[in-house]
DNA sequence: AGGTTATGTGTACCGTGTACACATGTGTTT
DNA sequence: AAACACATGTGTACACGGTACACATAACCT
């Protein structure tokens, strides 16, 4: 009980052993609880138990941790969405599936951004190009990244001719303003505190709205 | 030329005359630079010529400051949107006009982001309701907000017969993820360095979104 | 003139990021 | 096994930022 801020687990031996996990650990941890801002490289290495500079063995800089929290966060979105498109039912014919498939990108997007607002918040704390790139830490059980799954999600609903060829392209940065902006207010915006049901309200008709007019 | 800042003009009278003004000034140039993270007490105070310490007579603390840039940087947005409102013609039509006058709350507040990203950033920073607020440092010239203009043209569509009654409540916070979230993309998003006409028209299609949509 | 108040100054402390030199294990080569 | 290089954690140190507290000085008001 000699420990102050959380498990800083008196280590032994002169090696961590796992360090740069246990950093990653306690940094999406503080993000978890207070956004990227709260990503604070000292109190990281309190709670891995080790003197700060030994954080920078394994990481750059307090940057460098935080970029590699929000991979984890980023993961953790497209799991969100890979949760939300499990539950469809291809079999509902292909136009309603497509459609089902883009609310389900929407739908999980929000879902995370209302329980873990701040691992969302960091997730999109920097969004540096995303689109193109391929790394698994970022990608979900699928393996594909959230801008990754949307992209599949229109192409389900522009293949199902749900959405005319010549606006396909680009429709990304038209679903994603949408339902990242609608995160925003609910999450950090005056739509803060709203319960529950109106939540999921204004979220619906927030996806009707893209649907209608994509 | 032995100032290092910026502007820290020796002052020769012990009172500064009007720090509480030069402070806030200081402060709007590093947000207009480098948006809120950028608004640091120290910095502003180097640049009025004074001690740390003297802000303290004129804001809570460094947060109080950043409030009041940033309730001057949403009086830019008003006003920008302001001059798209001017440049409409009320006599082309009643709906026509409503729709102009929703888009031209987009496209003026699209534009500020793209003209002042550092303000734009710090003006959303935190937003705190300012939905029913009168604070006149947040409005343009028309006395109104950023939020109360756009509920402005909401309510001129509705009155026009361009947007059912059952779908006018909240229909703000609609309009207003969707032009948020785009102006994030392109400011400090993976839309960042998006040649002018691509910016246009991709504002334009989600503003056709919208108006489809909603 | 004397007191009260407003405004700027000096000094000081704490927390954060990070550079640099040093210590101590680990693994590799001879 | 001894020697050495390398990886990883430690100690010390500095700069920067926010801010509390006591003090100085000027403006204002009897």
């Amino acid at each position: 009980m000699s420990d102050t801020p959380s498990s800083p687990r008196r280590r032994t031996t002169y090696r961590h052993g796992d360090l740069r996990n246990a950093l990653l650990e306690a940094g999406i941890a503080l993000a978890r609880a207070g956004g990227p801002d709260a990503v604070v490289l000292r109190e990281a290495t309190r709670q891995a138990g080790v003197v700060p500079n030994a954080a920078y063995r394994h990481f750059a800089n307090r940057d460098d941790l935080l970029q590699a929290v929000r991979s984890y966060a980023l993961s953790q979105v497209a799991r969100a969405m890979e949760a939300e498109l499990a539950g469809l039912d291809p079999a509902a014919g292909a136009l309603r599936w497509a459609q089902d498939s883009v609310r389900a990108i929407g739908t999980g997007y929000l879902r995370f951004a209302h329980a873990e607002p701040g691992l969302f918040k960091t997730a999109f704390s920097s969004h540096e190009g995303v689109e193109g790139d391929n790394d698994p830490t970022r990608a979900g059980d699928s393996g594909m990244n959230p801008f990754q799954l949307l992209s599949m999600a229109l192409n389900r609903l522009a293949d199902a001719g749900g959405l005319p060829p010549e606006r396909r392209l680009g429709a990304e940065y038209l679903a994603w303003s949408a339902v990242h902006g609608l995160a925003l207010l609910l999450s950090e915006g005056p739509l803060h505190g709203m319960p529950e049901p109106q939540r999921m309200m204004i979220g619906q008709r927030l996806l009707d709205m893209v649907e209608k007019g994509l």
